[in-house]
DNA sequence: TCATATTGCTATTATTTTAATAGCAAAGCT
DNA sequence: AGCTTTGCTATTAAAATAATAGCAATATGA
């Protein structure tokens, strides 16, 4: 799959719109979940494969190429790791943790059609 | 594809913590590009075809079926909408927006090999 | 009332992604 | 020399998505 890149067309949209670029990148499998995990610090590329209990080698494989291309993780020597960018974006992920925990879970517990 | 619920296993994790599910659900074709796009007002079917420039409206009704099984998008009058859920997340995933124009376009920029 | 348009959707087929599994070369122990 | 770890590649199978056509229900307009 074409890697998508701020200011080219991605999948789904002509324009190039970085915003467009960056969720096509992170809207594929385990994308976000990398980045989640390599958070808590370097991971090897089997410490990796581990951690997404059901990646192949080979999407695991296109997933690292693509968000190195991205600049968005780098290769280190403890294994693989968030370049700075990769941390800024885990940053504005992280608060999605709490919500899912506290605000996303209680949505399914309310039996009032009215507060969806 | 199973729906990802927050506390049951879901694509990748079988502790079922609602952070994974919640990746596992933005993590499918289109699903954070709806949110996004709805978060403007609501859309119908054939607007929502329009916006999702080369989504099949196969995979969009599965994507809307499974946002709304999720409290995340609802059916309106004027067409398909966010719930309060959705629009929590969506301000949750807004910050990305002018990350993605600022930082992240800028990281493609450097040349300096040293600052990824 | 008759045609036309819109909406939400299904069906079918083709293509693309992803998973499952095996395995290999290089490097580092022991 | 044998064993492990690491980062992969190759092959095949399964699943997701795209492309395209089209339908039933409701509205609109002439």
């Amino acid at each position: 799959m074409k890697i998508p890149r701020p200011g080219l067309p991605v999948r789904g949209s002509k324009t190039g719109q970085p915003i467009m670029a960056l969720l096509d990148l992170l809207g594929r499998s385990w994308a976000m979940g990398i980045i989640w995990h390599l958070y808590n610090g370097p991971s090897t590329f089997r410490g990796l494969q581990d951690y997404c209990e059901s990646i192949s080698p080979n999407t695991l494989n296109t997933r690292i190429k693509e968000l190195r291309d991205c600049n968005l993780i780098k290769r280190t020597m403890e294994g693989y790791a968030l370049t700075e960018y990769g941390e800024e974006l885990f940053e504005l992920l992280q608060p999605m943790g709490p919500w899912a925990r506290n605000r996303w879970t209680e949505s399914f517990k309310t039996d009032d059609p009215n507060s969806l």
